[in-house]
DNA sequence: CAGTGGTCTAGACCACATC
DNA sequence: ATGTGGTCTAGACCACTGT
């Protein structure tokens, strides 16, 4: 009936954890811990270990265990949409001579907000072929996008196009579309008027957590956009790598029968 | 410059693994690995234990490590809005005499729906207090919900009522309610006109562990759904968890540019 | 019964951070 | 130099699953 001796450890530091019992969220040393509790150092990293890949803890190598503090950046997918209409607004609000539209910096507040770019022809596979309903083995172009804050990174952002779609417009270049890309696709006769939202949640890959920097134990959420012309053509998937101790994804929505009241008002 | 053996071994299963190298997804024992890469025990379980925190393993004492395989549920949060619009639709297409028209249930497709309810009154803490914008310690109306499928809990769905708003109606009652609650809103005079999704991500807590009865190493969304009158009145707060390995969430949109224009044709 | 994973120990050596 | 976490070993005993 009785739990592992490491399970109960795990059980007592959570409770402490949560009751703020710990200086300065400093845990106190293996060895303390092995001396207190008398068992033996494997165990108790044992516990550490689970409350690591719960996200409770962090380890600094040489250093010691820590609390783990979040600071969530709200991420409103539905701001992507909204771009252009807003560009007199931030001239404005902000009084910047070149003001950056991007949803994702304007939301940035007192944050210092960064891109990395890097635009790419990649042949359709997997998800993206059947998203875009695009032939297997066809070319689409892949704009990867990182979104930073304060240095750190908040988002992988990778975006894919039909290449007929924007071929010989600025989406090919590794640079921010000051007009929004909204614009680009509707100058070239395929607007897009409707998006599907699917979100999921994973633990990291490999290469996830090298990109973002992030600690064990984090998950992330994979939101993927499929964005539509009025003749319900796929001209825009994007996959948004968020991790999960630095996001909340924000959507609003109206009752669909209150719009249809409003409407016959 | 080289990795720990544990991490390299780690790096070695995932990629037989991700190739569909071991039959019927059986990974070989402790011991034969231990054997064919030369090293102890506890640094194969190290491996082992990595795997298993990623999601890609699960462990069965006394029998041994599979791969693990996700079965997705699809969870429409617009659907419940959607609701009485739609029974009878379901009525015509199921053919039931009393069809359920929870959008839980009509989702399920082929697998059972299962249900389990707990209505109580709780003192107003933390974010609920904040959401429903009520005084420290007033009491609201939790119903609590269990969404099973097949037997496995895939969602843990909690939503919270101002006291007055729903006082001697059927939201008071652990049962399913067939009109919806939306309709129950209205007919007291606080109709839901929008709504707020806010999603994150996170490690579950032991108590949601228990209770959707998952395996460590599956992260869990958080999705709360925050439900405003015309007055802006927030009349309903729902929680909603949802195991990562077991589902998908998804929005629909509309440009909102598209629905001006297609407003002043 | 044999084989599997789960628990636990004592002890060793290393790299790294801090003083 | 000291203390910290990170790695790794060999070996022991247990509970559980399958035949």
């Amino acid at each position: 009936m009785s739990s592992p001796k490491h399970a109960l450890l795990a059980e007592t530091l959570r409770d402490r954890i949560e009751h703020d019992v710990y200086e300065g969220g400093r845990i106190p040393s293996e060895a303390t811990l092995a001396d207190e509790f008398q068992v033996s150092r494997t165990t108790v990293r044992a516990a550490l270990n689970a409350l690591q890949n719960e996200g409770l803890l962090r380890s600094q190598s040489g250093v010691g265990y820590f609390v783990r503090r979040f600071q969530h950046f709200v991420y409103r997918p539905q701001d992507d949409f909204r771009r252009t209409k807003d560009i007199a607004d931030v001239k404005s609000l902000t009084g910047a001579e070149d003001p950056d539209p991007d949803p994702f910096i304007k939301a940035a507040g007192a944050r210092k907000a960064e891109y990395r770019f890097e635009v790419t022809m990649v042949p359709a596979t997997g998800d993206v072929l059947r998203r875009l309903r695009v032939p297997e083995g066809e070319f689409v172009v892949l704009r990867k996008r990182w979104r930073l804050l304060d240095g750190v990174p908040y988002q992988l952002y990778d975006s894919y196009y039909p290449r007929d779609v924007v071929e010989g417009t600025e989406v090919m270049e590794p640079r921010d579309i000051p007009r929004g890309v909204y614009q680009v696709l509707a100058e070239r006769g395929h607007a897009q008027v409707r998006a599907l939202d699917e979100i999921w949640v994973r633990m990291p890959r490999q290469s996830e957590v090298d990109r973002l920097k992030i600690l064990p134990g984090t998950p992330v959420a994979e939101h993927v956009i499929t964005g539509f012309t009025a003749e319900d053509r796929p001209v825009r998937m994007a996959r948004v790598v968020l991790p999960g101790d630095r996001n909340v994804i924000t959507f609003e929505r109206t009752h669909p029968d209150h719009e249809s009241e409003t409407q016959s008002d």
